[in-house]
DNA sequence: AACTTGACGTGAC
DNA sequence: AGTCACGCCAAGT
């Protein structure tokens, strides 16, 4: 089990219209993984795992910084999923769910 | 096999 | 309200 998988169990089980942190996601694992090693792990995400529900802990789609083009595709998934953005930041209050929620 | 680089976040200046 | 340092460690080079 490396930690990309690790990773991708806890984004897996974000449902739809929601989102996390990459903070939120990597204090979910134990032991707790930085957000850096999350996002790193989101960029080689197979397809099954919804990358785009992770944003930054202030709702912003920090891939942009990285890949602009990616960013749009991940804004264009959370608003078809119903996930409200205001000025490419996703409104946290209504749609972070609290990472409790998720533990299996 | 060594070295660098981050889809981050927090705290200290 | 900017920077900076730093923990974290897998991947890319």
């Amino acid at each position: 089990m490396t930690t990309r998988d690790r990773v991708f169990r806890v984004v897996k089980l974000i449902p739809r219209g929601k989102v996390l942190g990459y903070g939120d996601v990597g204090q979910l694992l134990s032991p707790a993984l930085s957000g850096l090693l999350v996002g790193r792990a989101l960029a080689t995400a197979p397809p099954e795992v919804p990358w785009w529900r992770v944003v930054g802990r202030t709702g912003e789609l920090l891939v942009a910084k990285r890949d602009p083009q990616l960013a749009v595709e991940q804004r264009l998934r959370l608003e078809n999923e119903g996930v409200t953005l205001e000025e490419d930041r996703v409104d946290m209050n209504a749609h972070r769910i609290d990472p409790f929620t998720l533990e299996d």
